[in-house]
DNA sequence: GATGCTAACTGATCTGGATCAGTGCGGCGC
DNA sequence: GCGCCGCACTGATCCAGATCAGTTAGCATC
């Protein structure tokens, strides 16, 4: 089985719940790649001429500015599908955390494919949606939470994350530095720390290492972090 | 010539470009609706069953915390389409700004005409990526920019999408109050005001009414605002 | 054209998170 | 084992923007 069958076999991504014929086809054009930490896997600006899907390791969608302030997107799991967009050029880099391995498809190549295989088309469309509910629910985390509560719903986030991919573990791996963190977040590395200090001085969390969360108090954590939008009968607040 | 068709035949929207049957179609499951200012067109919460797209007037999509705070995600010029997502409920609420129209079409029926029309399921794949980039902009703005800098790329975007509906006057209106703006732009009323006055001072702009600008030096104003994203060639920040 | 009423603006003060400046610690090379 | 290096954490100070408190400018109503 080559290196991106398992991959284009997985469930609840792109390509998981497709027809055998159609996932041949993609594995047909499919070109397995390996990366090693520390390298833009997308180059910001670059022409956008490939999909790419995560098979294994960590990374992250950033936008940078010429004053060397960043701003991460999306941190990327084993499954997701990345770089996908209808401009000419890339208007965001990825970014290799740890060594990571890849499916690059051509994107003329797969747009060929997608125009007849409407299931293809579907599936797709549902990626790129739940990736814009994703992204707005960063919107509102930027937008409106304060540092703890950004916090807070990250760590739920991440717990989520690793939950979907199967480790059902009592301690949650936290993949990417307090830098990272804080960039997705639009804090500083500090805040962050303060922010994990004071959940795990609270109760809520322990911290046995700088790269692991036990969560202690879900419930809490949820009620800080997520700040549930709720269904109103009438009547807006401005 | 029935409401909705017109707002159908636009380019540049959801059903600009599709051939006449499809179009005809659609026109068929369209139902006009108008909504007088300060309603909910979408519940937030609501069951997700249908798309709108805004014929005429001014809404914002928006989503609210039980402490009463508000992020509006995107703000709604005529052609626009909303509330599409494959969840159950809505996440986020759509507000009339001022008295709107739309067209109304039944999630079932759409989703059916589209999983017979690969250029209509394509169309919406173009839209709701377009949508995918701009909230990511947004995420950018809120993440990384100052009030002055997410002012600046407030008003070039106000600009921008009045330019593409074909309105080349020397003003820009602003559609909507200093609040909705503090709203979108994780600030506050005040603190937008007080941007307004400082790119006005500064003779950035002219502000001849609270509701119109003259933009008087548009590269500053971008060069304040966009922060543009840079080609970087290798190296990371972090 | 006086009387409210609402939204925009502005000034004074407060504060959450940024910034600056360390300390502590775990992993790695020698 | 020991020194080095990089990251996480923490303490002290600073500051951009929030908050609080008016003032001003339309605009509708009588």
């Amino acid at each position: 089985m080559s290196a991106c069958a398992q991959c284009l076999a997985r469930q609840g991504t792109l390509c998981g719940a497709l027809d055998e014929e159609t996932r041949a086809r993609l594995l047909a054009m499919a070109h397995a790649e390996e990366h090693a930490a520390g390298r833009w896997l997308v180059q910001p600006g670059a022409a956008a001429d490939a999909v790419f899907i995560l098979r294994a390791g960590h990374a992250h969608v950033a936008r940078l500015t010429h004053e060397g302030k960043r701003q991460i997107l999306a941190f990327l799991f084993p499954g997701d599908f990345f770089a996908f967009t209808y401009e000419q050029r890339y208007a965001y880099g990825a970014w290799a955390a740890t060594d990571v391995a890849l499916c690059r498809l051509a994107r003329h190549q797969l747009e060929g494919l997608v125009t007849t295989t409407p299931a293809l088309e579907r599936r797709i469309r549902v990626q790129v949606t739940r990736q814009l509910d994703s992204v707005q629910e960063l919107v509102f985390t930027l937008g409106r939470k304060t540092a703890l509560e950004r916090v807070a719903s990250f760590l739920w986030y991440l717990d989520y994350r690793q939950r979907k991919l199967g480790r059902p573990g009592a301690m949650t791996d936290i993949p990417m530095s307090r830098a990272d963190i804080a960039d997705f977040l639009g804090l500083t590395s500090e805040s962050v720390s303060r922010a994990l200090t004071r959940l795990r001085s609270e109760g809520l969390i322990s911290l046995p290492a700088a790269d692991q969360v036990g969560i202690l108090d879900m419930p809490r954590l949820r009620s800080i972090g997520v700040v549930e939008a709720e269904p109103v009968p009438e009547q807006p607040p401005g």
